[in-house]
RNA sequence: GUCCUGGUAGCUCAGCUGGAUAGAGCAACGCCCUUCUAAGGCGUCGGUCAAGCGUUCGAAUCGCUUCCGGGACACCA
């Protein structure tokens, strides 16, 4: 358990022991170091229930403390501070060194599936997938480490209208071949397109059909009859999802994401029927749709029916992820399901969410939530686009990070090792960068700034690593140890080491990374002034020279714990 | 039009489950390399927290109103 929580459970004690009976006490750290470490300010809510004077409450309190404490006292109103004793810090942390995990508290455990990635088969990768994929495998990456068992699925946008549109484009290209004869029996041929080929079919399609109605309605049948099971259709579809998926696993590779499960919209077919039958109670014909009210009495905004049956009598997006849903119920008895999109889903979740436990597809005890995250911006505020105007792709984001990254890597180091260190950086800084915002802030892509070697950056990060790396290779003593607190800037950092317990906590509950990444830069901030000011391998006092590598030692784990939950690759040099 | 979001330093963003004097980074200016990677560190400058009203011991944080930006509102995902 890390020292914050145990120290809070020790407080409530002494706070019930005074008769007080309320849910928890908070260590903070202090907003004014010159009077403590950390401050406790519930005396107050303690005042205002119990009718008692702020103060006297506090003094109360400050009497029962033992001596895990010093320099405690009692400021304004009846703001507590206080700093942990030497012992306390020391024992904690040379403890620490080799066990990260009591650092931070474990939660009770939940299997949660997390929903992320999201790429459309058939259509390059651009920013917006970035988001979900970064995002989206961090959380899931800090909630295995905070004890859940999870399973990541990619969510494949492998069926919709670009599958129609594809393969009209693919029957102008090929109109005699047998994956449109109904009537044909033996093997059907592989094709030969490539997921670049892919991608130029299908804006010419979406291009075509958008100005012509014959052209969207053969497109919208098409897309139906691969749903209905045509043989040759269905066939001809997957091998171009097959196509395109390869390339999107490379990208999703390089972003450093790895899914358990690599499903997508067509496996929530076979869930389809038994959705359809679960809900038909609570459906009812609007213009020719099928739809499910999903209204509450209490509301006090408008909300929308959610779609369940197009007039066609075809599937929609909310049908699908509703099979999604029905299909990972039964095959993994899940407590909750994360999903990772862009914000601008919200309201569509919402309705999701609410229709699926209105019908009794989901029970109350298994818990769907929707995080939506901001979208990535041009300097000029607008959704980030290429310069002629047309959608990022991903590959194209990358580059344009790399092309700054190179600048700024040594002359010394050559060839294809400085390839694959630009390689890593380069994805470093995208996440860093990525992650940096609160996940719901709209932020703006300035690959100049990401990539530079100061302030909040992926290089500023790793650059402090491959120090601290370096100066722990040239040690020529290997028993670190904590003993000498007498140096300020060691017990700053220490201290800022501390609230990791919280961060992580907080981290978990708002399903953002920001908090971490903040804190990855406070403590690498506060450790390189240190490192600045001290020669660490000179020192002469042996103590102090133990204690100097024992923080580095210690620096340098936290912070590679958790550029492993941010899914950040670390380098040797640079 | 209705609803959802956001408005914090010149710029980019934290802070928002109410706590003491609102924080970082960048930019600008000044300082620190015979020193473990100076690709770093230190300092200075910079704010009516969009505006107003309210709630209370206490408001950037909660509520209401107004102004401005972004987004969503069923047969696309």
């Amino acid at each position: 358990m890390s020292l914050i929580k145990d120290t809070e459970e020790y407080l409530l004690n002494v706070v019930k022991e005074l008769g007080y009976d309320i849910e928890k006490v908070e260590l903070v750290p202090s907003s004014r170091k010159e009077f403590g470490d950390f401050q406790i300010n519930s005396a107050f809510s303690i005042a205002k229930i119990y009718h008692e004077n702020p103060k006297s409450v506090s003094e109360k309190i400050v009497a029962k403390l033992d001596n895990r404490f010093i320099n405690v006292n009692i400021q304004g109103a009846g703001f507590i501070n206080l700093s942990f004793n030497d012992d306390i810090i020391k024992d904690y942390f040379n403890r620490a060194i080799d066990h990260f995990d009591i650092l931070y508290d474990k939660l009770d455990k939940k299997k949660i599936i997390v929903d992320y990635g999201g790429a459309n088969a058939a259509k390059s990768l651009h920013v917006g997938h970035m988001r979900s994929a970064n995002i989206g495998e961090a959380v899931k990456r800090l909630l295995k480490l905070l004890g859940m068992e999870v399973i990541g699925d990619v969510h494949l946008g492998d069926f919709g209208r670009q599958a129609g549109m594809l393969i009209s484009e693919y029957k102008r290209m090929e109109p005699d071949s047998v994956f449109f004869d109904p009537n044909y029996q033996g093997e059907y041929p592989k094709i030969k397109l490539t997921d670049k080929d892919l991608g130029i079919m299908y804006p010419k399609a979406s291009i075509a059909a958008n100005e012509d109605e014959d052209r969207m309605n053969e497109v919208r049948e098409l897309t139906l009859k691969i749903e209905k099971g045509d043989k040759g259709l269905l066939n001809l579809w997957n091998q171009m999802v097959e196509i395109s998926s390869k390339s999107i696993k490379k990208v999703y590779e390089k972003l450093n994401c790895h899914f358990e499960l690599w499903e997508g919209e067509m496996d929530s077919f076979k869930y389809i029927p038994e959705v359809l039958e679960i809900m038909k109670p609570y459906l009812y014909e609007s213009e020719g749709a099928l739809v499910c009210d999903v209204e509450k009495e209490t509301d006090n905004k408008p909300m929308p029916p959610l779609m369940v049956v197009k007039k066609d009598g075809s599937s929609i997006y909310g049908t699908r992820d509703l099979g999604t849903i029905l299909g990972r119920i039964k095959r993994f008895n899940p407590d909750e399901i994360w999903y990772f999109t862009d914000e601008r889903q919200s309201l569509y979740f919402e309705q999701v969410i609410r229709a699926s436990y209105k019908t009794g597809l989901v029970n109350d005890n298994v818990k769907l939530k929707h995080f939506g995250f901001g979208t990535i911006n041009g300097t000029d505020g607008k959704p980030f686009k290429t310069r002629d105007g047309k959608v990022m792709d991903l590959a194209s984001l990358i580059s344009l990070i790399k092309e700054e990254i190179e600048k700024n890597i040594k002359e010394e180091i050559t060839g294809s090792e400085r390839e694959e260190i630009a390689d890593i950086l380069s994805i470093a800084t995208l996440k860093y960068a990525d992650m940096l915002p609160f996940r719901k802030t709209d932020y703006i892509f300035n690959p100049k700034e990401f990539a530079s070697l100061n302030g909040k950056t992926g290089p500023y990060v790793l650059y402090s690593l491959v120090r601290i790396k370096s100066l722990l290779n040239k040690s020529d003593i290997d028993n670190y140890q904590i003993i000498d607190l007498s140096n300020k800037e060691v017990l700053d950092v220490l201290i800022k080491i501390l609230e990791i317990s919280k961060i992580l906590e907080r981290s978990y509950l708002d399903a953002t990374l920001n908090y971490i990444e903040e804190f990855i830069y406070d403590v690498l901030s506060l450790y390189n002034k240190f490192y600045n000011n001290n020669n660490i391998l000179k020192e002469e006092d042996l103590n102090k020279k133990k204690t100097y590598l024992a923080l580095s030692k210690l620096v340098y784990q936290i912070i590679h714990e958790l550029l492993k939950v941010l899914a950040i690759d670390e380098v040797e040099k640079m």
